[in-house]
RNA sequence: GCCCCCGUAGCUCAGUUGGAUAGAGCGGCGGACUUCUAAUCCGUAGGUCGCAGGUUCGAAUCCUGCCGGGGGCGCCA
């Protein structure tokens, strides 16, 4: 019984199955097993004679308690009682013995419960932030570091392979004005209009020699800016404890010959969806549903941002990943058609790309809703916000709601009452366990986790407190597989808080040190061990640091 | 104008492959520290799930329209 809720999922597929008479339906929908809502509702409950009903062309109730009757025989002792409630759900009560088995499946399984679900391993490109080297990462980049390193985590937990990347525009017009913002600093004058503003670019300005000679070409000036500024992303990102697996140049997919933006384009030529018009190289994206043509090469011959795109997707391939993750920012969002077409004009299966729209994080200051502007300068970093809140409160904040929604981020409150942020409560249970683990001591415990440990509740029954934690910690592998599913690390965000709570509970419920008989504090004891290492493998998902004291 | 995302308690947000009486944190009010960690807990107040229709045994969830907020519609990146 390595998953118990799998386990009993089937039991129910496999009675409902049985009054079917043996026969499987192919549209079907499979029967849902949910944790009861509420008290009075069982432990779990199961909609099966809900969608077996037109099927059997009998009342719902009627088969729920046919259903029940199965069950009770099939799992023998695990089912206490069952009871059919409402249009025909049917409830089910679970015996202690079937928590205590469950407790031993998770101790068994250890930090490796719920890992390795997937279906179907994939080897996953997921790139993300990719911010380009023209200023340091501001707090929005701290959303989508977040973001997607919670996400690869996750992935990987679920039993996919992920490669993390960040691809960084170290050639182009971007780049261009940086080098010419330096230059004018460094003869104290004001950049351009369309270059870069910031206090930081003066910085750069005395710290790259020869910035204010004009025999330095001003690309020699923008690759050293492109480096410095680089470096200071790579640290800011290091002290987040967002790792990448690697870094990848643009300029690399200019270089060589043929390079491989030019490989890319050949194979579109070849596959016939490319055109010249006006002097100009396009890519017919309409084909694949866009809502017009796109220029790979401007008439004057330059790439465009979005040919290098095209080649650096055909890259990805190329090395071998067969799905490609793409989180980008809202304003990104008009893009997604053309790469989705043009990813499909180089032969592939569309929805093995998926480009992720994160949206935006506002600042919110006073009564001031403002949105960062980087030419412009004005915008928080994300090392003044990890200054001021900490990494933990920054990842968990950024982590918490889901990233289709705009996210408010409020100076003001995250200043005044980083305490109040939920990250530290599910840490502060954390804690609490490892402190309650240490007074019992590694013998006590080990005795307690022991497959032959004989466990007992006090009354004979074991507290709601108890099996509510239980169910809790059983539940992981379908949350881990949803969050994975959906892209959605903000679930586990959720996940963590309500076991946080739930042991809260347990805690305030149930005394474990000292518990008598000495068989209810073992079991307590093996499930407070149980509890920690999940909590701390949650915590290691989001990215979140599990302190053993606080 | 067209396209994408969002709208749930005073605030910040969960809950959306349709399920039973819509949840949590913060804030408000009233309580609990001689206790396995009070960064905690208990009680209480607080809701037209933006609005209006539709689909069905059942809708916060799906469909249509409308309102409000954000974003996008370059040979910029």
């Amino acid at each position: 019984m390595s998953d118990p809720v799998a386990a009993l999922k089937q039991a129910v597929a496999d009675a409902a199955l049985q009054l079917r008479g043996g026969t499987q339906t192919e549209s079907q929908p499979p029967a849902r097993l949910d944790r009861a809502r509420r008290a009075g509702q069982g432990h779990y409950a199961t909609n099966a004679a809900m969608l077996l009903a037109p099927a059997l062309g009998l009342a719902p109730r009627e088969i729920a308690q046919a259903l029940g009757t199965q069950l009770t025989q099939a799992l023998r002792g695990s089912l206490l009682r069952f009871e059919v409630a409402g249009p025909g759900f049917l409830n089910l009560e679970l015996s202690d013995d079937w928590y205590h088995s469950a407790l031993r499946a998770l101790l068994e399984a250890g930090a490796g419960f719920g890992t390795g679900g997937a279906a179907h391993p994939e080897r996953i490109l997921l790139e993300f932030v990719s911010a380009n080297p023209t200023a340091v990462l501001v707090a929005a980049s701290g959303r989508h570091a977040a973001y997607g390193d919670a996400l690869a985590r996750i992935l990987r937990f679920h039993g996919h392979s992920v490669s993390t990347e960040y691809y960084f525009n170290d050639a182009g017009s971007q780049i261009q004005r940086l080098g010419e913002s330096v230059r004018a600093r460094a003869l104290g004058q004001e950049p351009p209009a369309d270059g870069y503003q910031g206090a930081y670019v003066a910085e750069l300005a005395t710290e790259i020699a020869g910035a204010d000679d004009p025999s330095v070409p001003v690309d020699a000036i923008a690759g050293r800016a492109v480096a410095i500024l680089l470096q200071r992303i790579k640290a800011t990102l290091a002290r987040y404890g967002v790792h990448f697996d690697t870094f990848f140049s643009e300029r690399t997919l200019h270089e060589g010959a043929p390079s491989p933006l030019e490989r890319a384009l050949s194979r579109l030529r070849e596959a016939g969806h490319v055109y010249e018009h006006e002097g100009a190289v396009w890519l017919r994206t309409t084909t694949f549903g866009d809502d017009k043509d796109r220029v790979l090469l401007r008439s004057g011959g330059e790439p465009t941002y979005f040919a290098a795109d095209v080649a650096y997707m055909e890259n990805k391939r190329e090395r071998g990943f067969e799905r490609q993750l793409l989180p980008v920012g809202a304003d990104h969002h008009g893009y997604v058609a053309r790469l989705k077409a043009a990813f499909q004009a180089l032969g592939n299966d569309p929805d093995l790309l998926e480009p992720l729209i994160l949206q935006f994080v506002h600042l919110v200051e006073g009564d001031a809703r403002t949105a960062m502007s980087k030419r412009r300068g004005e915008f928080v970093t994300l090392d003044e916000l990890l200054d001021e809140i900490g990494v933990d409160a920054t990842r968990y904040f950024m982590l918490q709601s889901s990233h289709e929604r705009t996210l408010d981020l409020n100076l003001d409150l995250a200043r005044s009452d980083s305490s109040e942020n939920p990250v530290y409560y599910i840490q502060y249970a954390h804690a609490r366990l490892s402190s309650m683990l240490a007074r019992v001591g590694d013998e006590r415990v080990s005795l307690a986790v022991a497959a032959d440990a004989v466990w007992s509740s006090p009354a004979g029954e074991l507290h709601s407190s108890e099996q509510e934690l239980i169910r809790k910690l059983l539940s992981l592998p379908e949350e881990v597989a949803e969050t994975a599913q959906r892209r959605a690390p903000h679930r586990m965000a959720a996940y963590a808080l309500e076991l946080a709570q739930d042991f809260t509970a347990f805690y305030r419920d149930c005394k474990v040190v000292g518990a008598e008989p000495s068989e209810t504090e073992s079991f307590r004891i093996a499930l407070c061990a149980a509890t920690r290492t999940q909590l701390a493998v949650v915590l290691e998902l989001l990215g979140v640091s599990a302190p053993s004291s606080m």
